[in-house]
DNA sequence: ATACGATACGGACCAGCGGTCCGCTTCTGC
DNA sequence: GCAGAAGCGGACCGCTGGTCCGTATCGTAT
């Protein structure tokens, strides 16, 4: 028992708070157009509130976006091939990198608001030294391959949401095709044949 | 003659808030802890002066940065190898990724401004444009990779400066040995051999 | 040298942001 | 039902990027 139950008014207000956040997020151009004054009008709340709720405005958006991941994280963590633990590492690599760029792709102005928030380097939050981790022990299960913790950045950092919006929104390349140029990549990055068709495994 | 030549005054002023935003951003913690009016007084200047010359610290960021970055466009544009346009693609690719990774290193704080600055996609800037369509058009000259365009964009992710900011400050990377581990990962992704040593052309 | 229009100066000023504060309301254990 | 803890909310604050305009400076034609 970590801390006690929170008070029945304050756990409505957080959800209103992350609902209205979420919907706020999804209709807007770019993420600092929500302020937090919006967010807590969108709500039905007071400013106070939110900031009680979640500190600041990095907190409200991490929360978030934890929220909208979780059902990837569950997959992930005990889920059926090919995101699961039971796949074998050159399959699920690549597979987490694509699941991640679905997400973004879904959620880009929440990865956006995430990974642009200024000052804090998006590389000190959980849910990055998370996947940063799992792939990191992935790839290190690759032979052959020079330094897995820094490819694990590298790759993780070809689905940037700022990249991903750039070539969705200025260069227009359709979702299917980006998954496929991703997956093309990660191949060869991993050490794999250059030409294109799913990968082996055995 | 696209427009008159700028009074005296103004010439030095411009020079001397450069001048004094380069000191700045070198000494800082973080890039946004330098606002306007500090710029403004270490040039011995009014704030008006900085925006009527700038635009906006956007603009004036993109200034400072290209004027740090001009040797090492002309290295590039007409310079020796490794760097110079005489290079073979295949030795020319890694060596303009190690120059940047070199000038991020070096000029962390401006690279990190320009990059983080909020809504403006690092993405839209001329200077992201210019490097990725030299690397671009030289991995389209290497055979057998998939997408030059794509796989110029994620070599390009990978020495992003928030990226480079955390194995350095967090992960305590010696410079040399990021500089290695890049390498590396460009020869493995460009389709190379997964071992190490220097590249060979012949 | 001088006079005069164009150009640039600079700091008071503004709007809007994230974040705080505290008197008041609403819950919850007894 | 009561008392005190917990939470509420919006006025408020400090600070930022950006604007404005009366004043000072520059370049030039005389």
């Amino acid at each position: 028992m970590p801390d006690r139950a929170p008070r029945k008014d304050a756990a409505r207000n957080r959800a209103a708070a992350l609902a209205a956040a979420d919907t706020l997020f999804a209709d807007c151009r770019s993420p600092d157009e929500i302020t937090m004054a919006d967010i807590a009008a969108a709500a039905g709340v007071g400013k106070g509130t939110l900031f009680r709720a979640f500190g600041d405005r990095t907190g409200l958006i991490r929360a978030l976006y934890g929220a909208r991941l979780e059902p990837l994280s569950a997959a992930v963590d005990s889920g059926p091939p090919p995101l699961g633990p039971a796949t074998p590492p050159l399959e699920r690599a690549p597979a987490l990198l694509d699941a991640l760029l679905c997400f973004k792709l879904d959620n880009r102005h929440l990865a956006l608001a995430l990974e642009g928030t200024g000052a804090d380097s998006p590389y000190r939050t959980q849910h990055y030294e998370h996947w940063h981790a799992l792939l990191r022990d992935l790839l290190e299960r690759i032979p052959g391959l020079a330094d897995a913790g820094f490819t694990a950045h590298a790759l993780l950092a070809a689905t940037r949401a700022d990249l991903v919006g750039h070539l969705t929104d200025e260069e227009h390349v359709p979702r299917e095709e980006l998954r496929r140029r991703l997956a093309d990549y990660a191949r060869s990055a991993l050490g794999g044949p250059v030409g294109r068709g799913p990968v082996t495994t055995d």
